[in-house]
DNA sequence: GTTGAAATTAGTACGAA
DNA sequence: TTCGTACTAATTTCAAC
């Protein structure tokens, strides 16, 4: 699940063989963190940044990218500056059985920024930038919902974009907070047992990292 | 609206001056076409995509990155190998004059991806990548239900994500769709006047691009 | 806004630790 | 695996047109 076009988890050829990929070391989170600020880095300055030699920088840039880990490198713009001011959440109703008539039509809408499919009320979100609200407007009532597949809208705007990052990683944690380590769980400890149970579980899940 | 943490519409220093910035023509928005898809081509390279000369492209390239249409560049990569396979979004509920507390709340949350402030039944979107649904739950019930700014929250998981593009520009539509341009409106032509004047409208909009 | 040449920097390929 | 160095190729800068 969360694949981006079906581009990422099973991809190679063999069926079987799981693109488990790299483990990610210190290092190589490292590099990633470095690469969201600046993914125009020389690789020699990135190498200094993460404090490993150039050689070994070029090797694990490499293999990040051959890995499928980093998928592309691209810029970030204003959306204001770049003439499309306004964005929406379009909330979609998907009628049933026809998720790949959605998606094939999706495909057909460059204007679409974001699009997923989502548990709850409604089937898929879809978030999009344009000019201004009459053309959302138009957007929604004359193209979404002209759409077979579409059986229902609600549309909301965004006032503000509080915080937008490239993208998260395992390493970004809160300010004061300690890396949470899968503690041995010495017996006996004097610890509520029902909630020890489930962070345990949780901490047991978060190792395996991939195939969810 | 719709700004950055604060950093674009009206960052500089004297009030009444509205950064304009650049009027983006063709050239610009094809550099940031190129730009979106291979973000660390060099100088060179691009330039040569565009049809324009090297010094040319590096005048603008500069430009825009210094008038701040470009805010920086960025690596994209792949949530699941990265470790964090479980993406969700939740909506929140945000207690009323308490948004200042909420939002510097957020800033001390860095496993949050994305959050904008919506119109529409909730408050806020949020949207995190964690390495299972443990770690959400975690999430909402122990970090942001504690937040005395928040009211309520609903959490939704996504199951796919369809598509994500860094952005979208003006110039993308859809494949058969073309250009459409503010017509004269030459007097005489035979619509009908009330959507006429709807569809002219919007377009007029669309000239002012800022200030939205 | 374009072209061409100089200086700098980046990327590659080794052997050694 | 990782490091250090030397080699090659490319990019950026700067100048003149």
């Amino acid at each position: 699940m969360a694949d981006m076009s079906g581009n990422s988890t099973h991809e190679g050829g063999q069926p079987g063989r799981i693109g488990i990929g790299l483990e990610l070391d210190a290092t190589h989170l490292k590099i990633l963190e470095v690469l969201r600020e600046n993914g125009r880095i020389s690789v020699a300055a990135l190498a200094e940044r993460v404090g490993i030699s150039r050689a070994n920088a070029y090797t694990r840039f490499e293999a990040l990218r051959a890995d499928g880990t980093i998928k592309r490198f691209t810029a970030e713009i204003d959306h204001v500056r770049a003439g499309l001011g306004i964005t929406a959440l379009v909330f979609v109703t998907v009628r049933q059985q026809m998720w790949r008539q959605f998606r094939a039509q999706l495909a057909q809408m460059p204007e679409v920024e974001y699009c997923a499919i989502t548990t709850g009320q409604h089937d898929a979100m879809i978030q999009v930038r344009m000019a201004d609200v009459a053309a959302v407007h138009t957007l929604v009532t004359e193209r979404l919902a002209n759409i077979p597949a579409v059986k229902a809208t609600e549309t909301v705007f965004i006032l503000d974009e509080v915080l937008k990052r490239p993208y998260v990683l395992p390493t970004d944690r809160r300010p004061g907070q300690t890396v949470r380590r899968p503690v041995p769980d010495p017996a006996g400890a004097e610890v509520p047992l029902g909630k020890m149970r489930f962070v345990g579980a949780a901490e047991g899940r978060a190792q395996l990292q991939q195939d969810v």
